[in-house]
DNA sequence: AACAAAATGCATCATTCTTTGCAATCAATC
DNA sequence: GATTGATTGCAAAGAATGATGCATTTTGTT
């Protein structure tokens, strides 16, 4: 009885591995990148033959399926002998399929997100309940991705050049105009004199006019990126103002036009992007500005906090019911 | 040389253990639930001895350092025998160790968040971009306690009620004016009559002034609440206004004043609150919205996505650089 | 096409693991 | 305080795993 329930996670992940062997082929790939196995796997790629290659890059790829495995069942899983796996995790530079195993692990835990346990399911009738389910999977993915993906020292970077700026600009539209307030106010509670102009693009880049190379402009926008966004990214750099972008990927026009930029998916399950991710990266942000110099920050937050947690702002019993 | 390396995710997580021992004893607790192998331990408690409730009970808490073990590593672990082990998970019907493990596998793969693996490390010193990684990892953290304890008939529940509802208002203040924005803008692009007022309580107060049953109140507060916001919870009950909150726990005054409420945290590594979480809740709403009313919402999206993309909103190449 | 080098599969052994019988220990009840 | 039933530890048996030498196949080169 255990045995039949307890095997429900494993699905079906045949088919959509299928699919994704083509293109990946069995080279390196970048987010391979930040494990013990994953950096190894890339070392060791002259030492590897193409099918151990590629063996390798299957187990690494489907490690939420092999992290478990002892070395016969790995043999069994891809129709080799299970002194193969031996050797090949040999050739990787481990001593004892006990090493590797526990490298796997790490590995599977670093790249897990329960959506891509669920991806499987690709069903057409989803109940909503399903899909509610799903797009919490998919803003977990997100979010994860955007944690492995992540440079703390961008981040920091940022943050430095938040501290120098006089004023700082951020500018996000629509849906974006969620994340540029969300920034702006958490800037604005850490001390620095920070705004996110809404309204129409005229009132923008009237807001812009004044600003200089002593200012920080962010411009928050995604895909294709909306129009006055944009034109405010490139009216900061005609009037030579340092700009930091905030996007979802290195060909937007957001990271074309700002002298750097964050990455932070907004990839959905339903007609709605999800904006989880830019949100924690704006979180990440606020917390390296926080920490970087943190006489001026900390001292405006305590007081802050006091003058907010002592006053009349927050609900009281006494006041009613 | 893999071995050495290889031995860094387990740090000393014993101190944080122990102090976590004493108030949850060894008994149940309800977030166990939700796993073949949480649920089977709810169930079988009356078969367990104390001894071997609270070697279950440890092993599942710590099931991040306990899923790969064998038996007798277990043993080991707890000071206890191998077959005890073996006995011990017989109790709770297992007929195989392998069938347990599989189940503690799955247990972990649910539980485990990153940041479960930083919190080892709560040294003093943190650099900058710690913190930063940490503030992503407790998001991650938020974000899956979220997905986990989500009950997603609540969020169609809700959904529901917005299909039905005339007007919505989404009342948020301060940060949480963020996330009202997010959910106002998102339910207005489905199609729905809503807004979120901001400004000072009378404006929000008169806004609430013309709401009556057939609308619906969306207030968001966190903690103690801000004071407009409940006060806005509470005119709306007067009124006879349904309510429903976005809140951060079942003691706040939010889940107080309104009909029902979602839980989201906004636990913090730094001295910001993060509002990630939050933002995938909104996120799960407005997915339920779009898919529990096809035709209207769709409908609208479509039209909407038509005339946003065709439209002269998106940056073009040929107006510039 | 022939050869050398490398890789794989098979068979095997030593190691480790799971499971169970048995004796010792512990806990609860009369 | 003795007795009984449940629980644990110990030890051993049986099953599975990891690792390696040897024969065979594959790959790449001349």
């Amino acid at each position: 009885m255990a045995k039949s329930e307890s095997s429900r996670l494993v699905i079906d992940n045949v088919s959509r591995r299928a699919e994704s062997e083509d293109k990946n082929s069995s080279a390196t790939r970048e987010d391979d990148a930040g494990t013990a196995l994953g950096n190894r796997f890339i070392e060791q790629q002259s030492n590897l033959n193409p099918s151990r290659s590629k063996l390798l890059r299957r187990i690494l790829d489907e490690a939420d399926e092999t992290y478990y495995l002892s070395s016969r069942d790995m043999g069994r899983r891809y129709d080799v002998n299970s002194a193969t796996i031996i050797r090949t995790i040999q050739a990787l530079g481990y001593e004892k399929f006990a090493d590797f195993a526990h490298d796997l692990r790490e590995h599977f835990v670093t790249k897990i997100t329960p959506y891509s346990a669920m991806r499987a399911a690709e069903q057409t009738d989803l109940t909503v309940a399903d899909r509610v389910r799903q797009s919490l999977e998919k803003d977990l993915e997100n979010l994860n991705e955007l944690r492995t993906s992540i440079d703390p020292e961008k981040v920091i970077e940022i943050a430095g050049r938040i501290n120098l700026a006089q004023r700082i600009v951020v500018i996000g539209v629509d849906f974006a105009a969620t994340l540029a307030w969300a920034l702006s106010y958490g800037l604005v509670r850490l001390g620095f004199d920070a705004d996110a102009p809404i309204g129409s693009g005229g009132v923008i880049q009237n807001r812009l006019k004044i600003l200089t190379s002593k200012d920080l402009l962010i411009p928050i926008s995604f895909g294709r990126g909306l129009k006055e966004t944009i034109e405010a990214a490139k009216t900061a750099r005609r009037q030579n103002v340092p700009s930091f972008g905030i996007t979802n990927g290195d060909a937007t026009p957001i990271a074309r036009y700002c002298d750097s930029h964050l990455i932070a998916s907004i990839a959905r399950t339903s007609f709605i992007d999800s904006y989880v991710a830019p949100m924690a990266a704006i979180n990440a942000i606020l917390v390296a500005c926080a920490h970087s110099q943190s006489e001026r920050s900390l001292e405006h937050l305590r007081q802050f906090e006091e003058e907010y947690s002592s006053g009349e702002r927050w609900y009281s019993e006494a006041s009613g019911e």
